[in-house]
DNA sequence: GACTATCATTCTCAAAAAGTGAATAATTGA
DNA sequence: TCAATTATTCACTTTTTGAGAATGATAGTC
């Protein structure tokens, strides 16, 4: 039961055939048909189906992966703990959804660069669906998502509150001008894909408009979607200090109950002694209290 | 980061030495001066500081240990749940209370073995306190304490409930004559080892009693103590039906408060899937239907 | 129905790693 | 100073891992 064996295993399992299993391990077929053979010895049961196209994993198989992947990602910890000294350095990943990087990260993440320079940090956009898997599976340290949640493995701080605000083209003066100006059927919601809380708070407010089956078109850039709006193609939800001044677009205020959201921080409940995570939280704690003074 | 350096890092750390730890794992000194160092090396960072008389854990050390140990624990773990096809079998390792062992547990374990006998079940008995540890740690996959406890990895169901009667020697007919023969600093309390719940409790009657700092006279095993009680040396608190229609003490019922406790059977949260446990569990449940029926 | 592309497996051989045993060095206690 | 205890180093053997080519098996294609 070596580490080796149960990434290559867990290599297979993943992409589900020998070939491409050794190409991302960056070895050969042989190579690998031998570890998973070792594995299914050492064990006494066979792990895969094998037939024409690929492998697919057997009942133990599937018992198996997910202790093979808790121990690949408790051998990344236990590296990165023994290294870590207390220091913030290091790699730290950080994953955000694509608003929340637009408008309140840039300050927060100059401001922890300039404190913790030894710190290599990475950014990465998601939804707040995909955020959550990649840090409970430990691919990222830490992310802001939109709150709120409820994950025994996960801890999580109040990072931002914003202000959520319909957001249409510009000549649309109201929401009596914006219901007079659409067909029916409602206007065309732009969203960002499946997954992001946004979105669902979007759907929420249509139908609260009467127009539950309005048609949506996804886009993957917060650019895109503003620059969508001011050209009429439709509406959409966004924080209110991420559309700020924008000039093509107008800004309508909703009843509260829909409009508040918190951005929240998670990290995992056991990875809390990484001083690079530690400090960057710390970071986010004392940025309020920045701008106070 | 092969788990053979982790273990034999973790046999290093236990042990204290080199060469204590390379008799563990049944090798020699060299090897295990390789693997650390071949750690050290990859890591980057000394694990130990080496003084004359041995080997002491370095900050890094400290730190790396207890992911070695959870990984050790998961790879054990890991090898069960793929053997693990649903059929209750291969090693359950159980512990007890030494009271909970001799009067509950033979019908339980006998039913258990008659049901399941694939499955190697076996018997620890220990306090309360080691019992909740060598559960956490995995050394046992469940065990009989004396409620309550709380802790976030342990799940616990109710297994008997038991009334603390005070037992002493034949002759004292109730609490008074207790009194009278007793000197003044009270009686001789007979106790096991630290770590055992009834012991507290039994504290806590005899402040009750305005004997505060009664002798204590520890024991190990439950036969020594009844004997000793039935000899007249002094009292002790153990469940009604573990002193049954012993002939040469007498029972003493107490007020509700004091005397009623349950034994819980606790298991990790994380190890629920296998199956010999399982069966385990299912037994306990049906125990009390087997005696109402 | 032969051909080709895509897989996994097997085999041989080389390289790397782990393990062994004896010698060595350092320290402590008698 | 000597003996005992400890970790380390070194030369060596054994085992394991990895590479590369060949093989076999299967599905889709012309």
């Amino acid at each position: 039961m070596e580490l080796t064996d149960l990434l290559t295993f867990s290599a297979v399992a993943r992409t589900g055939g020998i070939t491409r299993a050794a190409e991302e391990l960056n070895t050969v077929q042989s190579n690998v048909t031998q570890r998973v053979k070792a594995l299914e010895a050492e064990i006494g049961i066979a792990l895969f189906e094998r037939h024409s196209r690929g492998m697919t994993l057997t009942g133990a198989g599937r018992r198996l992966l997910p202790y093979a992947q808790r121990m690949a990602a408790l051998s990344r910890e236990a590296l990165r703990a023994a290294r870590d000294d207390g220091e913030p350095k290091g790699p730290l990943a950080i994953g955000s959804m694509e608003t929340t990087a637009a408008v309140r990260l840039p300050a927060l993440l100059a401001g922890f660069h300039r404190r913790y320079p030894a710190v290599q940090l990475s950014l990465r956009t998601a939804t707040t669906a995909d955020l959550v898997a990649a840090v409970l599976d430990g691919s990222l340290d830490g992310a802001f998502i939109a709150g709120p949640i409820e994950h025994g493995d996960l801890a999580a701080t109040v990072a931002f509150r914003e202000e959520l605000v319909l957001v249409t083209a510009r000549h649309i003066k109201n929401l009596t001008e914006l219901r007079a100006a659409t067909p029916e059927s409602g206007p065309t919601a732009l969203v960002f894909r499946t997954g992001c809380t946004y979105r669902q708070r979007l759907e929420q407010v249509l139908t609260e408009f009467g127009w539950p089956s309005a048609t949506r078109f996804e886009l993957g850039t917060l650019d895109g979607m503003i620059g969508c709006v001011a050209a009429g193609m439709g509406v959409t939800l966004l924080p209110r200090a991420v559309v700020g001044r924008n000039e093509g677009v107008r800004i309508h205020a909703l009843g509260t109950a829909q409009s508040r959201v918190e951005t929240l921080f998670i990290t995992r409940r056991a990875a809390h002694e990484y001083s690079a995570l530690r400090g960057f939280i710390a970071c986010l704690n004392s940025k309020d209290e920045d701008i106070a003074a």
